[in-house]
DNA sequence: AGATTATTGTGAATTCTTTCACGAACTTTT
DNA sequence: AAAAGTTCGTGAAAGAATTCACAATAATCT
Protein backbone atom coordinates (compact mmCIF):
# COMPACT_ATOMS: atom_id res chain seq x y z
CA UNK A 1 0.00 0.00 0.00
CA UNK A 2 1.26 3.17 -0.83
CA UNK A 3 2.20 5.83 1.92
CA UNK A 4 -1.06 7.75 3.08
CA UNK A 5 -0.70 11.71 3.23
CA UNK A 6 -0.92 12.61 6.88
CA UNK A 7 -3.18 14.91 6.16
CA UNK A 8 -5.52 12.15 4.85
CA UNK A 9 -4.95 10.19 8.14
CA UNK A 10 -6.05 13.28 9.82
CA UNK A 11 -9.28 13.44 8.13
CA UNK A 12 -10.08 9.98 7.50
CA UNK A 13 -9.89 9.43 11.89
CA UNK A 14 -12.60 11.89 11.79
CA UNK A 15 -14.67 10.38 8.79
CA UNK A 16 -14.74 7.27 10.60
CA UNK A 17 -15.71 8.31 13.78
CA UNK A 18 -18.78 10.24 12.25
CA UNK A 19 -19.63 6.72 9.83
CA UNK A 20 -19.80 4.78 13.25
CA UNK A 21 -22.18 7.05 14.73
CA UNK A 22 -24.42 7.11 10.84
CA UNK A 23 -23.90 3.38 11.75
CA UNK A 24 -25.66 3.68 15.25
CA UNK A 25 -27.92 5.75 13.47
CA UNK A 26 -29.14 3.34 10.62
CA UNK A 27 -28.06 5.61 7.66
CA UNK A 28 -26.54 3.26 5.09
CA UNK A 29 -25.23 5.63 2.21
CA UNK A 30 -23.74 8.75 1.99
CA UNK A 31 -22.19 11.32 -0.62
CA UNK A 32 -18.97 13.04 -0.29
CA UNK A 33 -20.89 15.76 -0.28
CA UNK A 34 -22.66 15.52 2.94
CA UNK A 35 -19.48 13.13 4.50
CA UNK A 36 -17.59 16.44 3.84
CA UNK A 37 -20.21 18.74 5.53
CA UNK A 38 -19.94 16.62 8.57
CA UNK A 39 -16.03 16.10 8.82
CA UNK A 40 -15.58 20.56 8.01
CA UNK A 41 -13.61 19.56 4.86
CA UNK A 42 -14.17 19.47 0.91
CA UNK A 43 -16.04 16.96 -0.84
CA UNK A 44 -12.79 16.94 -3.37
CA UNK A 45 -10.54 15.81 0.32
CA UNK A 46 -13.08 13.63 0.95
CA UNK A 47 -12.72 11.71 -2.62
CA UNK A 48 -9.12 12.03 -2.78
CA UNK A 49 -8.55 10.43 0.95
CA UNK A 50 -10.77 7.64 0.20
CA UNK A 51 -8.92 7.27 -3.17
CA UNK A 52 -5.60 6.51 -0.67
CA UNK A 53 -7.10 3.70 0.28
CA UNK A 54 -8.56 2.74 -2.45
CA UNK A 55 -11.82 2.35 -1.50
CA UNK A 56 -14.51 3.53 -4.69
CA UNK A 57 -18.00 3.84 -4.22
CA UNK A 58 -21.04 4.92 -6.62
CA UNK A 59 -22.20 7.30 -8.56
CA UNK A 60 -25.44 6.40 -7.66
CA UNK A 61 -25.79 6.48 -3.70
CA UNK A 62 -22.39 7.75 -2.86
CA UNK A 63 -20.20 5.26 -0.22
CA UNK A 64 -21.93 2.40 1.57
CA UNK A 65 -20.87 3.47 5.39
CA UNK A 66 -20.36 0.30 7.02
CA UNK A 67 -18.45 -0.48 3.96
CA UNK A 68 -16.05 2.35 3.99
CA UNK A 69 -15.98 2.07 7.58
CA UNK A 70 -14.72 -1.34 7.77
CA UNK A 71 -11.91 -0.24 4.61
CA UNK A 72 -10.97 2.70 6.51
CA UNK A 73 -10.46 0.74 9.90
CA UNK A 74 -8.54 -2.33 7.63
CA UNK A 75 -5.62 0.49 6.43
CA UNK A 76 -5.26 2.02 9.48
CA UNK A 77 -5.43 -0.53 12.48
CA UNK A 78 -2.77 -2.42 13.67
CA UNK A 79 -4.49 -6.44 14.34
CA UNK A 80 -2.72 -6.56 17.92
CA UNK A 81 -4.68 -3.30 18.50
CA UNK A 82 -2.49 -0.46 20.79
CA UNK A 83 -1.48 -0.94 23.97
CA UNK A 84 -2.12 3.22 26.01
CA UNK A 85 -1.01 4.38 29.07
CA UNK A 86 -2.13 7.36 30.95
CA UNK A 87 0.31 8.86 33.35
CA UNK A 88 -1.13 11.63 35.50
CA UNK A 89 -3.90 11.06 38.46
CA UNK A 90 -4.89 15.01 38.35
CA UNK A 91 -7.33 16.30 36.86
CA UNK A 92 -6.32 16.24 32.83
CA UNK A 93 -5.33 12.77 33.42
CA UNK A 94 -9.16 11.87 34.88
CA UNK A 95 -10.54 13.74 32.34
CA UNK A 96 -9.07 11.73 29.77
CA UNK A 97 -8.90 8.66 31.21
CA UNK A 98 -12.93 8.93 31.81
CA UNK A 99 -13.31 10.33 28.08
CA UNK A 100 -11.17 7.14 26.81
CA UNK A 101 -13.66 5.23 29.14
CA UNK A 102 -16.63 6.36 27.34
CA UNK A 103 -15.83 5.41 23.37
CA UNK A 104 -12.28 3.28 22.90
CA UNK A 105 -12.92 2.02 19.67
CA UNK A 106 -9.86 -0.54 19.23
CA UNK A 107 -7.20 0.01 22.12
CA UNK A 108 -6.74 -2.95 24.29
CA UNK A 109 -5.02 -2.20 27.34
CA UNK A 110 -5.19 1.03 29.45
CA UNK A 111 -2.73 1.36 31.94
CA UNK A 112 -2.62 4.57 34.55
CA UNK A 113 0.20 5.58 36.89
CA UNK A 114 0.18 8.17 39.12
CA UNK A 115 1.27 9.53 42.60
CA UNK A 116 -1.89 10.19 44.47
CA UNK A 117 -2.22 7.70 46.79
CA UNK A 118 -5.69 7.42 46.47
CA UNK A 119 -5.93 6.48 43.25
CA UNK A 120 -2.58 3.87 42.62
CA UNK A 121 -3.71 0.40 43.07
CA UNK A 122 -6.91 1.00 42.11
CA UNK A 123 -9.30 -0.01 39.44
CA UNK A 124 -10.69 2.57 37.41
CA UNK A 125 -13.03 1.99 34.14
CA UNK A 126 -11.46 -1.07 34.04
CA UNK A 127 -8.22 0.46 33.99
CA UNK A 128 -5.43 -1.03 36.37
CA UNK A 129 -3.37 1.91 38.33
CA UNK A 130 -0.06 1.63 39.70
CA UNK A 131 2.09 4.41 40.90
CA UNK A 132 4.86 6.11 38.96
CA UNK A 133 7.81 3.99 41.02
CA UNK A 134 6.12 0.98 39.41
CA UNK A 135 6.62 1.93 35.78
CA UNK A 136 9.96 -0.04 35.00
CA UNK A 137 8.39 -3.04 36.77
CA UNK A 138 4.98 -2.99 35.01
CA UNK A 139 6.02 -2.29 31.25
CA UNK A 140 8.28 -5.17 31.33
CA UNK A 141 5.22 -7.02 31.49
CA UNK A 142 2.81 -5.41 29.65
CA UNK A 143 3.93 -3.72 26.21
CA UNK A 144 2.87 -0.25 26.10
CA UNK A 145 2.73 1.54 22.96
CA UNK A 146 1.62 4.82 23.95
CA UNK A 147 1.75 7.17 27.09
CA UNK A 148 -0.20 10.12 27.27
CA UNK A 149 1.72 12.47 29.46
CA UNK A 150 -0.56 14.75 31.94
CA UNK A 151 1.45 15.51 35.11
CA UNK A 152 2.43 18.94 36.34
CA UNK A 153 6.25 17.83 37.22
CA UNK A 154 9.14 19.52 35.76
CA UNK A 155 10.96 16.08 35.51
CA UNK A 156 8.64 15.34 32.11
CA UNK A 157 11.93 14.94 29.94
CA UNK A 158 13.76 12.83 32.11
CA UNK A 159 10.25 10.55 32.91
CA UNK A 160 10.11 10.84 28.94
CA UNK A 161 13.17 9.06 28.56
CA UNK A 162 12.24 6.35 31.20
CA UNK A 163 9.31 5.35 29.28
CA UNK A 164 10.97 4.98 25.82
CA UNK A 165 13.47 2.67 27.32
CA UNK A 166 10.84 0.59 28.60
CA UNK A 167 9.82 0.21 24.87
CA UNK A 168 7.37 2.84 24.42
CA UNK A 169 7.55 4.67 21.00
CA UNK A 170 4.92 7.15 21.32
CA UNK A 171 3.77 10.29 23.45
CA UNK A 172 0.88 12.30 23.52
CA UNK A 173 2.72 15.53 25.47
CA UNK A 174 0.26 17.39 27.45
CA UNK A 175 2.77 19.25 29.57
CA UNK A 176 4.10 22.43 28.44
CA UNK A 177 7.59 21.05 28.06
CA UNK A 178 9.12 20.25 24.73
CA UNK A 179 10.32 16.69 24.76
CA UNK A 180 13.25 15.74 23.13
CA UNK A 181 13.21 12.29 22.07
CA UNK A 182 15.05 9.59 19.49
CA UNK A 183 12.75 10.33 16.02
CA UNK A 184 11.95 6.76 15.93
CA UNK A 185 9.29 7.67 18.44
CA UNK A 186 6.47 9.74 17.99
CA UNK A 187 5.45 13.03 20.08
CA UNK A 188 3.03 15.17 19.69
CA UNK A 189 3.04 18.45 21.92
CA UNK A 190 -0.87 19.27 23.21
CA UNK A 191 0.20 22.22 24.98
CA UNK A 192 -3.51 23.68 25.96
CA UNK A 193 -2.12 26.89 25.64
CA UNK A 194 -0.76 27.10 22.75
CA UNK A 195 -4.27 26.12 21.30
CA UNK A 196 -5.74 29.14 23.19
CA UNK A 197 -3.12 31.58 21.75
CA UNK A 198 -3.48 29.50 17.97
CA UNK A 199 -6.83 30.47 18.64
CA UNK A 200 -6.37 34.04 19.89
CA UNK A 201 -4.22 35.06 16.71
CA UNK A 202 -6.79 33.79 14.21
CA UNK A 203 -9.60 35.32 15.99
CA UNK A 204 -8.16 38.71 15.84
CA UNK A 205 -6.80 38.42 12.38
CA UNK A 206 -9.49 37.20 10.98
CA UNK A 207 -7.19 34.50 8.66
CA UNK A 208 -9.04 31.98 8.95
CA UNK A 209 -11.99 32.65 7.17
CA UNK A 210 -11.89 30.85 3.88
CA UNK A 211 -12.62 32.95 0.65
CA UNK A 212 -16.18 33.21 -1.42
CA UNK A 213 -17.55 30.75 -3.21
CA UNK A 214 -16.88 31.62 -6.85
CA UNK A 215 -19.94 32.25 -9.41
CA UNK A 216 -21.54 29.33 -11.37
CA UNK A 217 -20.94 30.97 -15.28
CA UNK B 1 2.02 43.60 7.09
CA UNK B 2 1.59 40.43 4.34
CA UNK B 3 -0.68 37.94 6.04
CA UNK B 4 1.37 35.37 8.36
CA UNK B 5 1.13 31.72 6.65
CA UNK B 6 -0.76 29.32 9.31
CA UNK B 7 2.20 27.21 9.63
CA UNK B 8 4.32 30.13 10.94
CA UNK B 9 1.66 31.42 13.00
CA UNK B 10 1.78 27.89 15.31
CA UNK B 11 5.69 28.28 15.24
CA UNK B 12 5.81 31.68 16.56
CA UNK B 13 3.90 31.25 19.30
CA UNK B 14 6.03 27.64 20.04
CA UNK B 15 9.22 30.26 19.65
CA UNK B 16 7.74 32.34 21.86
CA UNK B 17 7.07 30.61 24.77
CA UNK B 18 10.65 29.43 24.03
CA UNK B 19 11.49 32.90 24.50
CA UNK B 20 10.13 33.63 27.64
CA UNK B 21 11.55 31.14 29.41
CA UNK B 22 15.20 32.17 27.82
CA UNK B 23 14.31 35.59 29.16
CA UNK B 24 13.37 34.01 32.62
CA UNK B 25 16.61 31.89 32.24
CA UNK B 26 18.85 35.49 31.80
CA UNK B 27 19.91 34.12 28.56
CA UNK B 28 20.40 36.91 26.02
CA UNK B 29 20.59 35.96 22.40
CA UNK B 30 20.41 32.72 20.66
CA UNK B 31 20.97 31.34 17.31
CA UNK B 32 18.45 29.69 14.67
CA UNK B 33 20.07 26.12 14.80
CA UNK B 34 19.27 26.41 18.96
CA UNK B 35 15.82 27.87 18.75
CA UNK B 36 15.04 25.40 16.27
CA UNK B 37 16.36 22.45 17.96
CA UNK B 38 14.54 23.39 21.17
CA UNK B 39 10.89 24.11 18.81
CA UNK B 40 11.32 20.77 17.16
CA UNK B 41 12.16 22.51 13.92
CA UNK B 42 14.40 23.22 11.32
CA UNK B 43 16.72 26.51 11.19
CA UNK B 44 15.65 27.06 7.90
CA UNK B 45 12.21 27.26 8.92
CA UNK B 46 13.09 29.57 12.06
CA UNK B 47 14.60 32.58 9.69
CA UNK B 48 12.24 31.92 6.94
CA UNK B 49 9.57 32.77 10.00
CA UNK B 50 11.01 34.91 11.40
CA UNK B 51 11.22 37.15 8.04
CA UNK B 52 7.60 37.14 7.93
CA UNK B 53 7.64 39.06 10.85
CA UNK B 54 10.46 41.16 9.63
CA UNK B 55 12.62 40.52 12.52
CA UNK B 56 16.50 40.76 11.62
CA UNK B 57 19.12 39.17 13.59
CA UNK B 58 22.71 39.43 13.31
CA UNK B 59 24.90 36.91 11.83
CA UNK B 60 27.52 37.27 15.10
CA UNK B 61 25.12 36.69 17.73
CA UNK B 62 21.64 35.82 16.42
CA UNK B 63 18.72 36.94 17.64
CA UNK B 64 18.08 39.03 20.93
CA UNK B 65 15.75 37.14 22.81
CA UNK B 66 13.95 40.05 24.41
CA UNK B 67 13.80 42.19 21.43
CA UNK B 68 12.32 39.06 19.17
CA UNK B 69 9.90 38.11 22.17
CA UNK B 70 9.08 41.78 21.65
CA UNK B 71 8.42 41.07 17.88
CA UNK B 72 6.51 38.54 17.97
CA UNK B 73 4.15 39.90 20.33
CA UNK B 74 3.78 42.84 18.54
CA UNK B 75 2.63 41.13 15.35
CA UNK B 76 0.52 38.52 17.63
CA UNK B 77 -1.21 40.53 20.09
CA UNK B 78 -4.13 42.48 19.82
CA UNK B 79 -3.96 45.34 21.93
CA UNK B 80 -7.26 44.74 23.84
CA UNK B 81 -6.22 41.07 24.73
CA UNK B 82 -8.05 38.31 23.85
CA UNK B 83 -11.17 37.55 26.64
CA UNK B 84 -11.90 33.88 27.38
CA UNK B 85 -14.67 32.33 29.07
CA UNK B 86 -14.23 28.24 29.79
CA UNK B 87 -18.00 26.46 29.15
CA UNK B 88 -18.25 22.93 31.96
CA UNK B 89 -16.70 22.51 35.32
CA UNK B 90 -16.18 19.16 35.07
CA UNK B 91 -12.57 17.27 35.21
CA UNK B 92 -11.98 18.49 31.88
CA UNK B 93 -12.56 22.62 32.22
CA UNK B 94 -11.40 22.53 36.07
CA UNK B 95 -7.64 21.08 34.09
CA UNK B 96 -8.06 24.17 31.53
CA UNK B 97 -8.82 26.44 34.04
CA UNK B 98 -5.49 25.51 36.50
CA UNK B 99 -3.44 25.05 33.57
CA UNK B 100 -4.08 28.96 32.28
CA UNK B 101 -4.07 30.13 36.11
CA UNK B 102 -0.08 29.15 36.01
CA UNK B 103 0.59 30.65 32.45
CA UNK B 104 -1.91 33.04 31.06
CA UNK B 105 0.36 35.46 29.07
CA UNK B 106 -1.91 38.30 27.03
CA UNK B 107 -5.36 37.48 27.97
CA UNK B 108 -7.24 39.51 29.96
CA UNK B 109 -10.57 37.75 31.51
CA UNK B 110 -11.42 34.53 32.09
CA UNK B 111 -15.00 33.89 32.78
CA UNK B 112 -16.50 30.19 33.95
CA UNK B 113 -19.79 28.60 33.35
CA UNK B 114 -21.00 25.07 34.36
CA UNK B 115 -23.94 23.63 36.25
CA UNK B 116 -22.04 22.55 38.96
CA UNK B 117 -23.73 24.02 41.52
CA UNK B 118 -20.38 24.02 44.08
CA UNK B 119 -18.62 25.89 41.49
CA UNK B 120 -20.48 28.26 40.40
CA UNK B 121 -20.80 32.06 42.32
CA UNK B 122 -17.53 31.11 43.21
CA UNK B 123 -14.59 32.97 42.19
CA UNK B 124 -11.60 30.36 40.99
CA UNK B 125 -7.93 31.68 40.75
CA UNK B 126 -9.23 34.87 40.11
CA UNK B 127 -11.90 33.89 37.45
CA UNK B 128 -15.31 34.27 38.36
CA UNK B 129 -17.75 31.13 37.78
CA UNK B 130 -21.68 31.28 36.68
CA UNK B 131 -24.36 28.79 35.89
CA UNK B 132 -24.70 27.59 32.21
CA UNK B 133 -27.98 29.63 32.49
CA UNK B 134 -26.39 32.99 32.91
CA UNK B 135 -24.50 32.65 29.92
CA UNK B 136 -26.61 35.34 27.88
CA UNK B 137 -26.79 37.73 30.42
CA UNK B 138 -23.33 37.26 31.47
CA UNK B 139 -22.13 37.97 27.57
CA UNK B 140 -23.89 41.04 27.23
CA UNK B 141 -22.30 42.75 30.01
CA UNK B 142 -18.55 41.31 29.07
CA UNK B 143 -17.48 40.55 25.83
CA UNK B 144 -16.15 36.76 25.61
CA UNK B 145 -13.91 36.39 21.95
CA UNK B 146 -12.88 32.78 22.86
CA UNK B 147 -14.95 29.95 24.65
CA UNK B 148 -13.72 26.50 25.44
CA UNK B 149 -16.18 23.93 25.37
CA UNK B 150 -15.46 21.22 27.51
CA UNK B 151 -18.45 19.28 28.58
CA UNK B 152 -20.25 16.30 28.01
CA UNK B 153 -23.49 17.24 27.13
CA UNK B 154 -25.19 16.13 23.96
CA UNK B 155 -27.05 19.38 23.06
CA UNK B 156 -22.93 21.13 22.01
CA UNK B 157 -24.19 22.60 18.93
CA UNK B 158 -27.44 24.69 20.39
CA UNK B 159 -25.04 25.81 23.17
CA UNK B 160 -22.34 26.93 20.63
CA UNK B 161 -25.02 28.87 18.72
CA UNK B 162 -26.11 30.59 21.98
CA UNK B 163 -22.61 31.38 22.05
CA UNK B 164 -21.64 32.82 18.88
CA UNK B 165 -25.25 34.66 18.80
CA UNK B 166 -23.86 36.30 22.09
CA UNK B 167 -20.66 37.90 20.84
CA UNK B 168 -18.45 34.79 20.49
CA UNK B 169 -15.78 34.54 17.58
CA UNK B 170 -13.76 31.77 18.31
CA UNK B 171 -14.62 27.90 19.90
CA UNK B 172 -12.22 25.66 21.36
CA UNK B 173 -13.92 22.31 20.95
CA UNK B 174 -13.24 19.96 23.75
CA UNK B 175 -16.15 17.80 23.23
CA UNK B 176 -16.15 14.78 20.29
CA UNK B 177 -18.91 16.65 18.54
CA UNK B 178 -18.48 18.54 15.31
CA UNK B 179 -19.59 22.45 15.17
CA UNK B 180 -21.25 23.39 12.18
CA UNK B 181 -20.86 27.33 12.84
CA UNK B 182 -20.96 30.16 10.43
CA UNK B 183 -17.27 30.63 8.62
CA UNK B 184 -16.52 33.86 10.60
CA UNK B 185 -16.48 31.90 13.60
CA UNK B 186 -13.00 30.37 14.28
CA UNK B 187 -13.84 26.24 15.43
CA UNK B 188 -11.07 24.13 16.19
CA UNK B 189 -12.48 20.57 17.42
CA UNK B 190 -9.65 19.32 19.80
CA UNK B 191 -11.62 15.84 20.32
CA UNK B 192 -8.78 13.57 22.82
CA UNK B 193 -9.89 10.48 20.96
CA UNK B 194 -9.27 11.95 17.50
CA UNK B 195 -4.80 12.66 19.10
CA UNK B 196 -4.60 9.24 20.01
CA UNK B 197 -6.04 7.48 16.89
CA UNK B 198 -3.86 9.77 14.97
CA UNK B 199 -0.75 8.99 17.65
CA UNK B 200 -1.85 4.76 17.11
CA UNK B 201 -1.75 5.00 13.70
CA UNK B 202 1.99 7.12 12.92
CA UNK B 203 3.52 4.80 15.60
CA UNK B 204 2.17 1.55 13.87
CA UNK B 205 2.99 2.84 10.53
CA UNK B 206 6.21 4.67 11.19
CA UNK B 207 5.68 7.00 8.84
CA UNK B 208 6.55 9.89 11.05
CA UNK B 209 10.03 8.85 10.89
CA UNK B 210 12.16 11.36 9.08
CA UNK B 211 14.62 10.75 6.27
CA UNK B 212 18.36 10.24 7.40
CA UNK B 213 20.37 13.68 7.59
CA UNK B 214 22.12 13.71 4.13
CA UNK B 215 26.07 13.32 4.29
CA UNK B 216 28.15 16.50 4.07
CA UNK B 217 30.63 16.13 0.53
C1' DA C 1 -35.69 9.13 -26.29
C1' DG C 2 -33.27 13.02 -25.72
C1' DA C 3 -32.02 16.67 -22.32
C1' DT C 4 -30.88 17.67 -17.69
C1' DT C 5 -28.95 16.79 -13.33
C1' DA C 6 -26.21 14.60 -9.86
C1' DT C 7 -22.29 12.06 -8.53
C1' DT C 8 -17.65 9.77 -8.60
C1' DG C 9 -12.72 9.52 -9.94
C1' DT C 10 -8.83 11.79 -11.45
C1' DG C 11 -5.46 14.38 -14.48
C1' DA C 12 -3.81 19.06 -14.36
C1' DA C 13 -3.30 23.52 -12.35
C1' DT C 14 -2.69 26.01 -8.35
C1' DT C 15 -1.39 27.23 -3.88
C1' DC C 16 1.10 26.44 0.25
C1' DT C 17 5.26 24.79 2.70
C1' DT C 18 9.69 23.14 3.14
C1' DT C 19 14.24 22.59 1.75
C1' DC C 20 18.40 23.71 -0.84
C1' DA C 21 22.10 26.54 -1.86
C1' DC C 22 24.69 30.44 -1.80
C1' DG C 23 26.13 35.56 -1.15
C1' DA C 24 27.18 38.78 2.53
C1' DA C 25 28.93 39.84 6.99
C1' DC C 26 31.68 38.82 10.63
C1' DT C 27 35.02 35.90 13.81
C1' DT C 28 38.59 32.88 14.57
C1' DT C 29 42.47 30.31 13.19
C1' DT C 30 46.76 29.68 10.88
C1' DA D 1 46.49 39.06 6.43
C1' DA D 2 44.73 35.33 4.15
C1' DA D 3 42.05 31.13 4.91
C1' DA D 4 38.48 28.75 7.15
C1' DG D 5 34.43 28.67 9.65
C1' DT D 6 29.95 30.68 11.54
C1' DT D 7 25.51 32.60 10.81
C1' DC D 8 21.76 35.18 8.66
C1' DG D 9 18.66 36.28 4.74
C1' DT D 10 16.63 34.88 0.66
C1' DG D 11 15.95 33.47 -4.36
C1' DA D 12 14.90 29.37 -6.43
C1' DA D 13 13.80 24.49 -6.50
C1' DA D 14 11.33 20.78 -4.73
C1' DG D 15 7.65 18.69 -2.41
C1' DA D 16 2.79 18.45 -0.46
C1' DA D 17 -1.82 19.49 -0.32
C1' DT D 18 -5.72 21.53 -2.25
C1' DT D 19 -8.68 22.91 -5.78
C1' DC D 20 -10.29 23.05 -10.54
C1' DA D 21 -12.40 21.02 -14.26
C1' DC D 22 -14.16 17.53 -16.78
C1' DA D 23 -15.01 12.62 -18.58
C1' DA D 24 -17.82 8.75 -17.30
C1' DT D 25 -22.00 7.01 -15.45
C1' DA D 26 -26.56 6.57 -14.15
C1' DA D 27 -30.97 8.48 -12.63
C1' DT D 28 -34.80 11.67 -13.52
C1' DC D 29 -37.31 14.92 -16.00
C1' DT D 30 -39.67 16.78 -20.32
Amino acid sequence: MEKIPPRTVARLIIYRKILNSLIYEGVSHIFSRKLAEMAGCTPEQVRRDLMAIGYQGSTVSGYDVSELEYSIGYVMDDPEGVKIAIVGGGLLGRAILDYCYWRYPNFSTFLSFSNEKDISDKVYHGCKCYTMKQIEEVLEMETVDIVILAIESEHVQNLANRLVKSGVIGILNYTPIHLDLPSEVFVEDMDLMLAIDKAAFFVKHETHIKKKKKKKK
